[in-house]
DNA sequence: TCCAGGTCTGAAAACGATTTCTTGCTTTTC
DNA sequence: GAAAAGCAAGAAATCGTTTTCAGACCTGGA
């Protein structure tokens, strides 16, 4: 049935030591080499991995774990990793972890039991998310679009800071004044970093045109609005921001989901681009058939991936080098459309 | 570092044997399983998975074979297997195969040499899909939403036929009469069924509607276009049936992302609902943002999914009963408006 | 001629679990 | 009370590799 090592080195009269250097790039002179290859080939030989996992203590299986497999986004990353890992012949066991820190945990067990040769996470809490029985046992870990706190591994970020300012500056551009913003949760890493770009485009625009009084306002706390990165919260927290007294013209939303709520909360209320501008953080597939038409800012989120996973496979490797970080930069698609709100 | 089952038979003053039978459900007096469960937890002890598959030749991981991660129909699907697996225990490996034939034999062989428990697989190709090394091997193995040639396994459908024949029938309802299809690659299973039940109807509706002498021209061939399953070939097809001496006003594709290449052909040429009636085979998430609206049929991803894993569950745990073809039914879901073509 | 230094090879010991086989005890049965 | 049966527990074999170790053979220099 299962052709073993063994079965190669009696047809190839050699012992199973040679056989096993011939696959591993031991010393066999060319003549035997050459019979272990015609026997293994005639007989249908591959190597049996989890053997060679147990006796070599290493898959050549790497982790990938993320929050959300209904997310584009992440499987754009996922894409990314997949494409990366072809180079040096490692698989990719994706585990969707649900932003669920207990799944997430079951499934780093796993990496650990499985002995898989590293893990890629983006982290379900910034907080919660323990990495260190990963670290105590020396597994490569990179940690991907998410920082985790206190630990100490290779990160690949977006500039999500840097990205989000960029966003709010062109809003203000398009003609729009009063300002919103929708955010994802308190704590998470990444919604924290675009909230504070928010913030600095506000504030910048307000220092540079003193006469826009009323822009300042974008700062105001009951403009500024926390919710769950998914559709449902955007599309309630956006119904809050149209209740208001002062409604806003235009709204940040901090990624993809939110924004898609935050389009159906608008549609239900009859407004839509250009009267009422919405920027999302996140590309929405087929965004340019969304009604309202929309701008995005791009993320580099298959380059995210990639690159994280060409990070990783330089740690299992054994590449002894300091903890690094990189950060990508977004790109903002402007929709067609230059009208803005007073047109 | 890793503690093994041996360190734990020391610590409590037992067997290695006994170890595996407390952890195995072997028979072991409760006063030295207790000792036994003591120590593990103590110790931390968690049985390596790769020691354990190469003795039982068996792992506790199912591969999930699938064409295309950033459909959301696959990753619902992948989803409803996630649940399932999870109430046995079973982990589950996601694999793109991309929709080609060389990454899905790379990633099934794969799968034979990690000895995993079993393998669901939406097939790349419906002839050149091989799965006679797994079967032979007794591997045990689904077919899920695409049957392919030649192979005796469990297979879980879609209702393509009836679906498709519904949702023809609603066009017609709606008002339309002068219907296009747009189907996948001939040779696939899904596109050929899908394209069959448009057939159906459209000769139903001919039948029962003698006067209605133009809807039997939806039959020809000229209103018929093979795509490829993407938006891209979706996009392409629609804008030659909007260049046709005579254009249809209605069209059904066959899947949701050639249902937004058409769309957006259609947003292109200033064309919309009512005017045009699109009917996409398959959810667009967030479709009543989509513009121009239109009606869906709804198809049981998840279910799908949750059906495949029950029934490799049932195979694995050596369940031996003759081979089952579970067909799932899809469900329309029309647009708001009841306006037709003419309003 | 002999020995040092190299290359190639096979025997055997891991890796960490499961499982068969055996042993020794206790319980039943006639 | 002795034979049969049942049960718990340990010793050891096993899964299919990789890798260490030691031996065999060859080459070249003294």
């Amino acid at each position: 049935m299962a052709t073993t090592i063994h079965d190669v080195a009696r047809a190839a009269g050699v012992s199973p030591a040679t056989v096993s250097r011939v696959f591993n790039g031991g010393r066999v002179t060319a003549e035997r080499a050459e019979r272990v290859r015609t026997a293994a080939t005639e007989l249908g030989f591959a190597p049996n991995r989890v053997a060679r996992s147990l006796r070599t203590q290493r898959a050549s299986v790497i982790g990938l774990l993320i929050p959300d497999i209904e997310n584009p986004f992440f499987t754009a990353m996922a894409r990314g990793v997949e494409d990366a890992a072809q180079q040096t012949n490692l698989s990719v066991v994706l585990c969707n972890t649900d932003e669920d820190v207990a799944k997430e945990r079951r499934y780093l067990e796993i990496a650990l039991a499985e002995q898989m040769a590293g893990v890629i996470v983006a982290a379900a809490s910034r907080s919660r998310t323990d990495l260190s029985a990963l670290e105590s046992r020396k597994m490569p870990v990179v940690a991907v679009d998410r920082r985790p706190r206190g630990s100490t591994v290779d990160v690949v970020l977006v500039d999500n800071a840097h990205g989000a300012e960029e966003a709010t500056w062109h809003l203000f551009e398009r003609g729009y004044r009063r300002l919103a913003c929708l955010t994802g949760p308190e704590g998470a890493s990444t919604s924290e970093e675009r909230l504070a770009g928010y913030r600095t485009a506000v504030r910048d625009f307000v220092r540079e045109n003193p006469t826009e009084t009323r822009a300042a306002e974008a700062l105001r706390e009951e403009r500024i609005r926390y919710a769950d990165f998914r559709v449902e919260g955007g599309h309630r927290a956006m119904r809050e921001l149209l209740a208001l007294p002062e409604p806003p013209d235009a709204v940040f939303a901090a990624n993809n989901l939110m924004a898609v709520g935050a389009l159906q909360a608008l549609a239900e209320a009859g407004l839509a681009a250009p009267g009422f501008g919405v920027l999302s953080f996140g590309e929405i597939p087929w965004a340019p058939l969304v009604r309202p038409s929309l701008s995005t800012v791009r993320l580099p989120s298959y380059d995210l991936g990639f690159t994280a996973a060409t990070l990783l496979q330089e740690r299992i490797s054994g590449g002894e080098r300091p903890l690094q970080t990189v950060v990508l930069r977004t790109e903002l698609h402007a929709r067609e459309s230059t009208a803005g709100p007073g047109a």
